[in-house]
DNA sequence: ATCATATGCCTACACTTGTAGACAATCATG
DNA sequence: CATGATTGTCTACAAGTGTAGGCATATGAT
């Protein structure tokens, strides 16, 4: 149970984050009231996963007045991409272009999303015609 | 911790069904071999996880002798997917196309995989265009 | 038959995660 | 000021995970 490397974040906490980085008002009746709505949590579970990921270094706070206002302290994205990451690490070789094909038909994607998708596979296909 | 359908694996546990997904003979001894050059795992760390993994419906075992020969008893590529789903499942919405040009970038793709990724895009472009 | 070895099974223990109650300090309102 | 509501802090506890030691039995070699 080592942690050298950047905390990685359980299934709840994810989901805090996930409102903190979507909201602007972020203090712990904020956070609350949504998470109640939406995973019926209660305050103190709420408080615990906040302070947790505090410890973890995903959230920043200021005081104001007697409560807290909770930031994030880290991307989203960046740590959306880490967790892609430790997907692709349980995963044996030869799986990746699979899960893509699955992420892509799942994943709804804009015309504009798919454009940029597209043309990054041209790139990588000209420079493998090339030689790569 | 509610856990109501498929259950999932820890990082650990991915290591473990890797070995077995991959390797044909799958006696505790053989998947020890392997997991102590590549984790520094004990015999009993092993054991331990291949216990919970026929627990969790991953592994299906025959008496074989004095010993056991384990098996999959999942595909490798249902379990990936599903793992990409809990994935996406965590990511605020937005963020899929970012995540799939990164793994793209790090999948290290053959051309044929590219290729395959490249005929799925279309098609979906193609129906954006049509008035989906 | 004996003994070293291999193997399965049980137990253990610290850390993480999900989930939350209780208590104390603080604040707002009559 | 008194009191109820708000907020933070501490504590708790069951289940999951990483990691492993030890014992008993089965097995192969002498």
């Amino acid at each position: 149970m080592r942690r050298t490397k950047a905390e990685k974040l359980s299934p709840a906490e994810w989901k805090i984050m996930n409102i903190i980085w979507k909201e602007k008002s972020c203090a712990t009746r904020d956070v609350h009231a949504i998470a109640q709505k939406a995973q019926g949590w209660s305050r103190s579970t709420v408080t615990t996963l906040l302070r947790r990921l505090v410890d973890k270094g995903y959230l920043k706070t200021t005081q104001v007045g007697n409560s807290f206002l909770y930031r994030p302290a880290r991307s989203p994205i960046k740590s959306y991409l880490e967790a892609a990451d430790t997907l692709l690490d349980n995963t044996l070789e030869g799986m990746t272009a699979p899960i893509l094909v699955h992420m892509v038909k799942k994943g709804n994607l804009s015309e504009e999303e798919i454009q940029s998708l597209q043309d990054l596979l041209n790139e990588y296909s000209e420079r493998k015609e090339s030689g790569e």
